[in-house]
DNA sequence: GTCTATAAATGGATAGAC
DNA sequence: GTCTATCCATTTATAGAC
């Protein structure tokens, strides 16, 4: 009994711009959106590049197409640890747990991090598009920070939005060392910050 | 009165060689090892593509004069900070201000994290560099951890490496993020690490 | 929606003259 | 050490046929 298996999806096979959207997606999260190519994606596809920019004419319509595409799979996440999560530390966990899952063991970032690649050379629109998704993710770490203290699940006397950052920004850098480094880095690292913040 | 003003050092044109790899190093940190071209450095210099490759004759060996630059320049940092400081935090203080007087103000990174930007896409040699940089880091980090612990200047019962990982994801993601949502972020940051690891 | 063909710029690299 | 000249692959992008 798989726990997935509620609506019977059908499998429809994905359209071409949702294939481009998904591999680009990988590639963006392995090499930073200057990192990968129409020509990648043609290959990849087997069509032709001028196939490619027939569904995204410019690169930065598929760059503001990954944002979207970005933000989906951040509220998806955010709102199942919400509905799921037995306790503010649990939300966390399970946030970990999905870095995890989708970063770690692909050796790729999440893929907000990866637009940070090659910030300085992004297009003003997606920098404004990533700031937003920032600022979505250190929101929502904040409110469980906050929930946490408040519950007294976490020690007192902590300001809520600095902790979030230190939180997000140790779980991406971790992330980010594990290509080189391998995963236990990431676990003791996660491990030390839940050490911190329990009483 | 200045205090770097001990030798009296003559001011000797930097030879092209050096300009290259200065000019190289600030692009790095910009931009990434892939996002600065032989042609940027040539009209920069005001000399041709040609007389780069002169200097450095593939792209590699360029990288690897920058992993030489960034280790002399860790180097020379860290055994200030060892010299100067006044106790274990003020190590890590110092370690704080120089990241934001060579980074957080130019909007740059570290030249370690510059490095990950392009992470996958650099040659094997390179890689081993950084790693190895990256160790060399981590390694003084953990040590002033530990001395820290002992000495009671920081909280018992904490593992020093990944304390020392955890200081260093947080300043180097802080300086990701600062590029986009400003110094205040940092600084509240590394605040609150101050305040969690302090009794 | 996909293709062929093509454009103009860039990126890394080399040969050989001065 | 620097230059001119050149090479070839890649990158983004467009025009127009099917």
């Amino acid at each position: 009994m798989n726990a997935k298996a509620k609506a019977a999806p059908k499998i429809e096979p994905l359209s071409t711009r949702q294939q481009i959207i998904e591999y680009s997606a990988d590639m963006l999260r392995a090499n930073g959106f200057e990192g990968f190519s129409y020509l990648d994606i043609s290959r990849h596809l087997g069509i032709t590049k001028a196939s490619v920019h027939h569904h995204f004419p410019k690169k930065v319509d598929l760059g503001l197409a990954l944002c979207d595409w970005t933000q989906d799979w951040f509220e998806q996440g955010i709102s199942h640890f919400d509905a799921k999560a037995t306790s503010n530390w649990n939300k966390l966990e399970r946030y970990v747990r999905a870095a995890m899952k989708h970063s770690l063991n692909e050796q790729k970032l999440c893929p907000i991090s990866a637009f940070y690649s090659d910030l300085n050379k992004l297009p003003d629109s997606i920098k404004e598009r990533v700031k937003a998704l920032d600022d979505y993710e250190l929101d929502w770490v904040t409110q469980v920070m906050q929930d946490g203290i408040e519950n007294n699940e976490f020690t007192a006397n902590q300001n809520p939005r600095a902790l979030a950052s230190l939180f997000i920004f140790s779980c991406k850098g971790a992330l980010y060392y594990a290509r080189l480094h391998g995963k236990d880095l990431f676990q003791q690292t996660m491990k030390q910050f839940e050490h911190l913040i329990k009483p």
